[in-house]
RNA sequence: CGGGGUGUGGCGCAGCUUGGUAGCGCACCCGCUUUGGGAGCGGGGGGCCGUGGGUUCAAAUCCCGCCACCCCGACCA
């Protein structure tokens, strides 16, 4: 008789499955506050792993690390309207510390445009101070009414890049160049999650910005999630904290401005793309551990092989880790790697070296092979990279297979209840998006007929992707 | 804000109707046997039963208040 699941499957339950899956692969737990987490030592090794890439690449794009407070004067929330009054509900507030009442309350920063742009007016004086291209690693509390781990969190962890350029046209670029470069790049190379780039309606707009543009990927369950974003911030924020540069005319400018983020939400995002009902799928790219190497038994210089197995792989710049606690049921380890989604395992035991081989699974395929010792590390190396590729390739596939062209709004809703629709947005409008949010509809974001990235929401022939979202 | 529900070892639950001071599964600890797909057997540790009051010889159980959390709706995006 069968065992009943490790996990509610999805089909069954996706939200369960989704809180299952971190529990059971030690991912995280909720904090004693609610809304907040803690993340375990094999989830914070997924956020380390991305934020290593997404830095590297960051760097790469021209910007440099800084690190800006955590406490924010609630006054400089204020100076920016439509930021204030985006802000203000998911605001905490400290008035009290010190062992007295504060005579102006501080914001615990809900994201640090307000305190950037403040120095950004004191070191910005010349157009050769220009671009500026600032980054932020940090964690931001937003107080949220229904959070959900990973995905909707009242403290999360982010990097937040701030950027001041001489011209409208620089910081566009800018904005652009760090979704397709930063984001899309690593998110589709690293995390093998497929993504759409689009501009977000006025409507999901970043409040403060002139425009904001995203990347938006689909779960399993069909849902969108947006794994990052980049704004094309105006002279918004410039305008409300005077941050000025005399020209090479002369003349005082307003500097114009981008900002852009990633966080620990890409995590939930990872978890519920490529997760199945064994547990977690790590990308070969991504994960912290590409090989577990096990001893099955402790026996027949079964340790010997694989210290020299350990030794072979790491000459191959791969990433491994031993599982030799032979004082734990075989089958226990197995099933503990496949939930927390380990690429791949070499299995070592005397049954094994007897014949001169190792039993290699794979994770992603879901296959078991026996390979000799002398081609474990080419049949290991082969075997990331495919990996790697079919996890991209069946995310792709899943997403075009649940997204649909509609021409008209109740088509658009229906196609929603299971993924994705793409329907022109001068047939949808402001009417027809405000109408889907009444189904808990949104549109995700506008792209052109040739899946680019528009300039603007008035461009014509724009398609509209819409869907439910985390 | 309105309606409904739940609070009992780390987790999930039973016990409450018909009061007699706590039990099950998983997890944990010890021993032996196991170990190629979630081990078996034996032994063991751990609970102010959300909280404050009341009734009673006696309250997890009955009565009243409070708190917290969950679901549905509304509100917000």
């Amino acid at each position: 008789m069968a065992k009943a699941p490790v996990l509610t499957p999805q089909a069954q339950d996706f939200p369960r499955w989704y809180q299952d899956v971190i529990s059971k692969a030690e991912l995280a737990d909720n904090g004693p506050v609610r809304g907040t987490m803690v993340i375990r030592p094999w989830g914070y090794a997924l956020w380390e792993r991305m934020q290593r890439e997404v830095d590297d690449r960051i760097k790469a794009a021209g910007a440099q690390n800084a690190y800006f407070p955590l406490f924010i004067p609630q006054s400089y929330l204020q100076r920016e309207a439509d930021h204030v009054e985006g802000f203000a509900p998911e605001l905490a507030v400290v008035t009290y510390a010190g062992g007295k009442e504060l005579e102006e309350p501080i914001v615990v920063r809900p994201t640090s445009e307000t305190i950037i742009n403040s120095f950004f007016s004191k070191w910005v004086q010349s157009y050769r101070d220009l671009p500026m291209l600032l980054n932020n690693w940090s964690n931001v509390v937003r107080w949220e009414l229904r959070p959900r781990i990973f995905l909707r969190t009242t403290e999360f962890l982010w990097q937040e890049g701030h950027t001041c350029h001489a011209t409208e046209a620089d910081a566009r670029a800018y904005a652009r160049r760090v979704l397709d470069e930063v984001y899309a790049e690593f998110m589709e190379n690293v995390l093998a999650v497929p993504v759409v780039k689009g501009l977000k309606t006025a409507k999901e707009r970043f409040a403060g910005a002139v425009n904001s543009l995203s990347c938006e990927a689909m779960m399993r369950d069909g849902k969108a999630l947006q794994m990052g974003t980049s704004h094309d911030l105006g002279q918004n924020f410039a305008k409300a904290f005077d941050v000025q540069y005399l020209s090479s005319s002369g003349q005082q400018e307003y500097a114009w401005q981008t900002s852009w983020g990633v966080s620990t939400r890409m995590v939930g995002g990872l978890i519920m793309c490529h997760g199945d009902d064994a547990g977690l799928r790590v990308p070969p790219a991504l994960s912290s551990i590409q090989v577990v190497v096990m001893v099955v038994r402790d026996s027949d210089g079964v340790r010997a092989a694989v210290d020299r197995l350990v030794d072979e792989l790491h000459t191959s710049a791969i990433r491994v880790e031993v599982d030799d606690r032979v004082d734990t049921p075989f089958g226990r380890r197995a099933v503990d790697w496949e939930l927390k989604g380990v690429p791949l395992r070499v299995e070592v035991g005397p049954r094994d070296l007897a014949e001169g081989t190792v039993t290699v699974v794979r994770r992603i395929p879901g296959t078991k092979t026996s390979v000799t010792l002398a081609e474990v590390a080419r049949d290991v190396t082969g075997a990331l990279v495919e990996d790697q590729q079919a996890l991209y390739d069946e995310a792709l596939a899943r997403r075009e297979d649940a997204t649909i062209d509609v021409s008209t709004v109740d088509d658009a809703a229906q196609a929603a209840a299971t993924g994705w629709a793409r329907i022109p947005w001068s047939t949808l409008g402001v009417e027809g998006e405000t109408l889907l949010a009444t189904q808990a509809i949104s549109v995700r974001c506008l792209i052109r007929a040739d899946g680019g990235v528009p300039e603007s929401a008035d461009e014509p022939d724009l398609i509209a992707v819409v869907g439910r979202s985390y």
